[in-house]
Formats: structure tokens, sequence, C-alpha cells
DNA sequence: GAGGCAAGGTTTGTATGCAAATTTGCGTGC
DNA sequence: GCACGCAAATTTGCATACAAACCTTGCCTC
């Protein structure tokens, strides 16, 4: 088979099993709905599917299996459609993000070693001496910011769960809008992150980051010109 | 087909698709693996399965991706073997539980309706009437409690993400030992959890639950005589 | 002209076939 | 007795086959 692997914007928690044709298949549709390619609500046609990238129905559907399971991809009463996220499930995501990355920021001020702070350190400092219309290099630079953070907190499980949940934000258009405004605003609210780290005051560190993501939902919202639906604030 | 599906312990997450073969193998396996009929690293034959079941190797294939991506089974160079669990993933996957459920619980003291606080009340006072040895009712009343905290919070994808980390505390011989001395103390914690609810006192909540988890967890060491895993207090 | 029924075409859900790759077992040589 | 290597047997990964369920469409009837 030849699926397009063309080269496109990162994504976290690509999963790639040993060698399996699903796998890739399963990388590129999960792109596809992410980036709004394949439109909320779309029927999933296995056969299509499986033309467009050259393999069987086999690879494809067991893929399916594993983007049902992701929750990308949601069941009919006869095959699979395309998940359509309404707005209050991205403000859903957004507080289960405020609670596992709040709660890997505090695991990581409180027990991350040494190295692991000044890593963290290291990255915010580099990011704040980037010209502001290098769009990629920040957007890399704060994904490193979350990265060495949920690498801090000592926690792989949760690390998993936040790369998880992070496969929601992006649905058309909220991909372009969380790697545009949001990453300008981001340097004050990593500022305070790092000093809570910097103390060892994991309480900080947790409100911190949760205002952090508050905060950038706040713009998602306001760039998206979707209605922020109530409650966003939970304090 | 005839998956025997005799009655087991109530579990979270069951995941029935809408008439899926795979669906009822998923159920059937996961349950296996999480009780220890099926031990970690025992590699998993499609074949084997297949004729278990009496299904065709089809299902199974599709299954065992969903148990992949939910973390139970891991990809070897060739096929599938159950994932082990170490004590420290156990300890993480608390920790992970900490998070979510605490903050769950925060969210549901502060925009729960009325009459979800009443329900939880309403469960914890039925709870504290039970006889000690009626094991089985203990387990449900407890299953329901912190079921109705995570349906106050409002937050659904919050809910899946704590049914999914659910999945990993049974890997036997745990799914016994919980049900044992933990309910016992769990009485104190859950009424600590209920106060906070009623004073409206997200923070306060959210400090309880994840005290009684780690609680629960210090207990679930003991009883297993697995080695507690340093740094499970975070704070 | 509208509604219902039926037939045909899709599309799925499951089973099976096939070749490649890995593992197992045995024999041989040291 | 141990190690190495070759060959046979598993067992996978992917493709395809088949039947049942479903949807569409077109025709017939009222």
């Amino acid at each position: 088979m030849q699926i397009c692997v063309q080269s496109w914007p990162a994504m976290p928690h690509d999963d790639p099993l040993p060698s399996r044709l699903s796998s890739d298949v399963y990388n590129v549709l999960r792109r596809q709905i992410v980036t709004g390619e394949l439109r909320p609500n779309q029927p999933l046609i296995e056969l299509d599917l499986a033309e467009r990238l050259q393999v069987s129905r086999t690879p494809v559907r067991e893929c399916l299996q594993r983007l049902a399971h992701a929750g990308l991809v949601v069941p009919r009463k006869r095959g699979w459609a395309v998940r359509e996220f309404t707005p209050d499930e991205i403000r859903q995501n957004a507080e289960l993000r405020m609670a596992l990355e709040g709660y890997a920021a505090s695991l990581a001020a409180i027990r991350g070693s040494p190295s692991d702070i000044a890593a963290i350190v290291a990255i915010h400092e580099r990011r704040l001496t980037l010209r502001s219309s290098d769009e990629e290099k920040r957007v890399k630079t704060n994904r490193d910011f979350h990265d060495a953070i949920m690498r801090a907190s000592g926690n792989g499980r949760l690390t998993d769960a936040i790369y998880h949940s992070g496969q929601f934000y992006f649905n058309a258009p909220i991909a372009r809008a969380t790697t545009g405004e949001e990453l300008k605003l981001g340097n004050a609210d990593h500022a305070l992150i790092v000093a809570a780290l910097l103390k060892r005051d994991g309480a900080a560190a947790e409100r911190a980051m949760r205002a952090h993501i508050q905060r950038t939902f706040a713009v998602f919202w306001r760039v998206t010109g979707l209605a922020e639906p109530l409650h966003v604030q939970p304090r």
C-alpha cells in the first residue's frame, strides 16, 4: 500500500504499532478527522477508505475499532461516523485537561528531579527568545514545555491520559485556533508555572497550570467564534 | 457463538457496541485479563481465543485492537500479550484517579444541582445502614457513590476518563482485595466528601476525594502484600 | 398524484484463505 | 554436554469471500 504520509503538523501520540498496516491507517484517519478533512457526522464507508488508502477492508476495520475507543468515531446502527464535538464537549475536554495537567504540574513540583526542573526552565527561556513571527517554533516549544512537565511528573499513565485528551482539541476549525493566538499569550502563564516549580510548591503549580489552560480556552472561544459554554470556571 | 457470559462482579464501562460480536469478545477478554484469569505477559493466540469463544478470528482481532488501545494488551513483535502491571504502574493509576475523581468532586460541589447532591447524600446514608456482612451490597453502593459524584460533575469526558482508568485497578488479585477492608474505612471518608459537597466547597471536596482514594490504595498495598511504591503521597 | 410495497444494490459483519515471518524442535558438529 | 544451524510447524497480517441487514428507488395501486 502507499498511504501518502505527507508532512503534516506534528501531532501527539501517533500510535505506530510495530510495523502494522492498521497503525498507518490509524494515524492517517486520525489526522483527517482531527483537521476536519473528514467532516463531523460524516459516515465512514469501509470500502471507500480502503480504496483511498490502497489497503483492504481488514486494516481499516481494525483501525476504526481503535478510533472508536479513542472517541473520535462513533458507532451507528450500521457502520461508523466521525464524531461531532459540541462546544460543550470541548469545554468538558478543557476541564479534563485542567484536571490532568494541573495534577501533573503538582507532581512535577513535588517530586521532579532537579534536572527535570532545569529542563523545563531551559525550554521556557528558549521560548522567551523566539521571534513572534516564528509560529512553528512557538508551537513546538509550547508542546515541549507541556511535555517536559508531564515527564517530570513521573507518571506515565497520567501522561498517556493527557495525550489522549489532546486528541480532542483538534476538530475543524480547532486546530488552527489552538496553534494561533493562544501561543502568544502563554509566556506570562508559563512564567508563573515555572516559578511555582522552582519553589517546589505543588499547590501553586497546580493552580497556575489550571489557570493557564483556562485562559487558553478563553482565547479559543473568542478566536473560533463558538459560543463559550457556561461554567468554564470551576472555582 | 455462545460466549459464556456467566454472572461476574459488575464492572464499569462494559462496552457494548450495537450488536457487534467483537464487543462481547471485548467484555469477556477484558474481564479475564482484569481478574487474572489470563495471566500477565501471557501471549494471546488469536485462534485459541476464537475457538474458546466460538467465533472466528476476525472479531477477536478487532477486539484486541481495542484492548490494546485501552492499554490492557501490549503488542509484541508478532501478536499480542496481556500487559503486566508493575506496582509502580498501579500507583500511577491511583494518582490518575486522584486527579480525575478529585476534580470531579470539586465540580460536583460547585455546580452539581441540588438533586444531584441529594442523590449522593441518599446513597451515602443508605450505605451507612448496610450490615457489614453484605459484601456485595457494599461494593455496589460504593460504586454508586462514586458514580453519582461523577454524574454531578456535569462532565461526560471526565466521567469517561474515570471509567477508563477504572479498567486498571483490577488485576489479579486486586478485585477481591478491594472489596474487603477498604470498604469499612470508606464510610468516614465518604462522610467528609459529603460534608464538603453540602457546603458547596469545591476545594474541600477535591481534597477529601483525593485523600479517600489514597487511603484506599494504602489498604490495597497492605492486603495484596505488594510493596508500596514510594511517593504515593504527593503533598 | 401520493403512498406503500418490493426488488435491487450497498455495505456491513463474520468467516476463511494464503503467503510471509517468526518461533520451535531436532540434528549435527565441536 | 553445549552451541549452532537448518527445516518444519505455528501463527500472524492482510486479503477476499459470502450472507444478512439495510437503504434506495422505482413501480404499482389506490
